[in-house]
DNA sequence: GTTTTAATGTCGACTGGATGACATTATGAT
DNA sequence: ATCATAATGTCATCCAGTCGACATTAAAAC
């Protein structure tokens, strides 16, 4: 049934030298902002190390992540510097972060000299064309559990440790950030939780999730 | 509010002559289905005339347009192709439509020819990212009206027609297929569009839909 | 440690919108 | 014109999920 939630195009050690020394690195602490809609989109971003969430904020200041999470090796900022106006959405980092950052003009330079970079960018972008058309899919065509099962399956896979007993997902997630990425209300994250946990598809370690039956959470799928 | 509903990025004369040379031009009658889900990716098109909707199936045998509606003069078929494998969406044409053909190893060899190309596709994937995640946000933080509006909105600006009196949206649209689009049920689509009839904003031109009053549709957004 | 704050658990009332059922009206086919 | 088919209009029913409200628990801050 899910044979691969994710599909991603990786860049190779070579293009991120590009990047890397064209570009310099910089740090973030955990929780802070590295850039906010409204800002300029004159700069990439190759994340070196930590986790980095991608979200909007709607009009009534509701918290929409829209672009899922970033994980090390990854490209942010990507679509937005391309097209050159202002960014509409947050990157926040959820831990500590060290990211190379590169200018826009400096981009557009390395991709005009080295053409397979350029379709390299381009394959990456249409990787996540795909998972967004994916996403879209699923919010209309599936009810809360359905989405929630398919969100914790996913960010289990790209940023999940594998441990004995199930894959741990080693991040501060709220209830009221899952809610946010699957598009539903913080009580219904809760009880849909408590619902996995009583089926012992997940478990709780402190308040970190562990998927221990991924098999029986994908059942929630459809 | 609503200054600037889209955002595509457009192939030059030159770029388009480039295709065209490398391809071939084919036609396909209204109601034809150009590719589905399950082909194998491996070329891109090139839309000369008429209009094409992109769609995918759930589970359930519903249909869901996922990436809208394409117009003359932008390609199509991009995102699965630079990736490689199955489509996991169908194209179907809303009337008679004529689009160049272009296999997908050629594309890439024009690509790494001339990466002023690849770069312009990366920007025109850019361009669409932004669009998708944008639905996305609506899909998850607005009602049924605020999306139908929007949707509405976006079709005129994209493939609607000047009129006195309004913008004409001269497509075959159904209520089914609004209802796809918008992530809601036929008969929600035919109440609402009632609803903005009876308000003035929209007026029934036999079947087709015409925009009187774009901002008092627009205040429906949110 | 204690206090403050944030995150979680739980419940009942309320509602947007799905669903099914059916009438009506276009649109095409012959 | 006549029939068949597809699209639209309208309604009553029902349910998933929202919303507010509050209790409980965990994590930070002091």
């Amino acid at each position: 049934m899910i044979k691969n939630v994710f599909e991603t195009v990786v860049l190779d050690e070579l293009e991120k030298m590009l990047i890397r020394q064209a570009g310099s690195i910089v740090h973030y602490p955990k929780g802070h902002t590295i850039f906010a809609a409204g800002d300029f989109a004159d700069r990439v971003y190759l994340i070196e190390s930590g986790w980095v969430k991608i979200y909007r904020l709607s009009t009534d200041g509701r918290r929409v992540t829209v672009g899922s999470i970033r994980s090390p090796g990854e490209l942010m900022g990507l679509a937005e510097t391309l097209w050159g106006g202002e960014r509409t959405c947050f990157a926040g980092a959820i831990n500590n972060v060290s990211l190379v950052v590169l200018r826009k003009n400096k981009f557009e330079e390395l991709m005009a000299t080295h053409p397979f970079l350029a379709i390299k960018i381009a394959k990456l972008l249409g990787a996540r064309m795909r998972e967004a058309e994916g996403i879209i899919h699923e919010m209309v065509s599936w009810q809360a559990p359905g989405r929630l099962a398919l969100t914790l399956l996913k960010i289990g896979e790209r940023c999940g440790v594998e441990t004995k007993g199930g894959i741990r997902i080693g991040l501060p997630l709220t209830h009221e950030e899952l809610a946010n990425m699957v598009g539903t209300s913080r009580q219904t994250v809760t009880s849909l939780l408590n619902t996995f946990k009583q089926e012992k598809s997940i478990t709780y370690e402190g308040r970190e999730i562990k998927i221990v039956n991924p098999d029986k959470l994908a059942k929630w799928i459809i």
